[in-house]
DNA sequence: CTGAAAGCGCTAACAA
DNA sequence: TTGTTAGCGCTTTCAG
């Protein structure tokens, strides 16, 4: 039985200028592919750098007409093998696996054998293709951004968290250090209560008032480990009338906000959150496309991609001739 | 033709303890509901607030076994439909319809007779149920944490951002005010820098140094619309060798990190971002659970849910006797 | 080249 | 009770 082809194209017409919509979840279920990527991550809310990263990789799976899950484990391996599984069940294309500070760590199993990227960590097992955030170079730009200012340095913000990144940073500002810097750690964490206390501890011991045998000098230069590390230093440096940018110079990583918010603005190296989601998701669906095979063959040595900072310069480096 | 219980039970037990999951697909297809949910917003990772939103959602939703699902618009309009059709299409049980500042606007035409809630905005036409801040509850709250230092108080940010919260808070400041006061608009966006050309310019002219005939006393208290402008504002007065909490009174809304980084601690009022999220769901998976008919009896007359602010008090606050 | 049918994985309704 | 079947909306395959 024949339909007449007039017939058939206002049918078609009509279908669509009623505005019919194919059904994606038969779709998925036909075609077995929901077009879906799922990050999962273990703090997403925290901060406005995992913000950052979110939105970059919301913006490539949009442009990729990919639709994307984000997950929030909270670090508890039981919720994250719960998303995961029901994940799995919905039978999401890709996963994310995306940590809010950078650091290497392990795939959970049931992640295994299916189309991963890692974001800012690294796999410890070098199995899964993976996305950070270029610390060394980073380094290298902070201690550049100081000039000729070198003489002596504090490095704020040697306490523990983050130990990935401050070792990198740390190789990187050495590394083009000269001989006769003295370069030294003030041990805190990552916050400007914790950065106070410690560098007002060290200015303290140096002041000029002080009659102890020992005194010191005071560093002529900061090198802060976050935009926050050095919140808390302006407010010690405050405390004892050093002016950034005047009487001494401090530099930082992360470039968010609040670095242009202080006063004198503050210089600092941005980490690329942004980018790196944007890359994570490039590299996942790249990969699925890519031959399986050749993927694996070179699996074994999955080097990790690096993302380069860049840096923002402002007022906060005391430019003196000497 | 019958099979044999126990070899039933051996076949179930096998596939079970080999790790058989239902392909929620299938399911979906099948049952016409997706157990998801999705949260649709003009921008999520701007600042710490829209991820508190965000955060708060997820954990309801989670807690129900929904999968939350989030978007951004960037406010265009034509990806907002974009975005919407493409859910609708992969057959979203209900909406979350977001808006990172506080406002009334109008639900994308796509939406209407979706199951819908409003997160932070208000329904033009009042047809959606929807969940936003107590700001004129915010507003007492900042007031009454100023304690009796009401004689004469400069409102900062009283510019163009966010007419919805600032009117409200201002009512709500108006309302407990002594008839004596002096109330002081500060024109301002809601940004640090903003807020401290504003301040520093006021007190310039209000300086006891400034010989003009019509010289201005200088404010005792400060509301500052949110935390930011507070930033802002505490850099200006420390231009001014004014000391919150000592010289001057400073107050604030957001209830931000920022408000406990800074010296002296900020008082502020907190916008409840992560409850407004929470809400926002349990509402939507009320909604559908309950009777449709009766829901609709009632559309025409939606109030808005009102989330009560708290107070975090610091020590920004002068408490001197008079 | 156009139209019918099978089947993706599941469950609600049905038949034995 | 137990097991079988129809069908959710789509596309790919196959027959006409």
């Amino acid at each position: 039985m024949r339909i007449a082809a007039a017939t058939a194209a206002r049918v078609r017409d009509a279908a669509e200028s009623l505005g019919y919509r194919p059904n994606a979840v038969a779709l998925a279920l036909r075609s077995n592919s929901t077009q879906t990527i799922a990050m999962i991550s273990d703090l997403i809310a925290t901060n406005e750098y995992s913000g950052q990263m979110v939105a970059g990789a919301l913006e490539t799976a949009h442009a990729q007409a990919k639709l994307l899950i984000v997950a929030e484990t909270h670090g508890d391996p039981d919720i994250e093998n719960a998303i995961v599984q029901d994940l799995l069940d919905r039978r999401v294309d890709g996963f994310i696996y995306a940590t809010e500070v950078t650091r290497i760590t392990k795939l959970p199993e049931l992640l295994t054998g299916h189309h991963t990227v890692m974001l800012n960590c690294i796999d410890e097992d070098n199995q899964t293709p993976s996305v950070v955030p270029d610390e060394r170079a980073a380094g290298v730009l902070a201690l550049a951004a100081l000039g000729t200012d070198t003489k002596d340095i504090a490095v704020v913000g040697t306490g523990h968290p983050n130990r990935y990144a401050l070792q990198q940073r740390l190789a990187g500002i050495r590394a083009g250090l000269p001989k006769s810097t003295l370069l030294r750690n003030i041990d805190c964490d990552w916050w400007p209560e914790s950065a106070f206390a410690a560098v007002d501890n060290l200015l303290r011991s140096s002041a000029p008032s002080t009659k102890r045998a020992h005194r010191v000098t005071s560093p002529r230069a900061f090198i802060c480990m976050n935009d926050q590390v050095a919140f808390g230093t302006y407010q010690a440096l405050h405390e004892h009338g050093l002016t950034p940018g005047r009487d001494v110079s401090v530099v930082s990583f992360d470039g968010s906000l609040l670095a242009g918010w202080l006063r004198p603005g503050l210089t600092s190296v941005s980490t690329p959150h942004r980018e790196l989601g944007q890359v994570a998701v490039s590299m996942l669906t790249n990969n699925w496309e890519t031959d399986l095979a050749a993927q694996h063959r070179h699996s074994q040595s999955a080097e990790p991609i690096l993302i380069s900072p860049a840096l923002t310069t402002r007022t906060s480096v005391s430019v003196h001739t000497e």
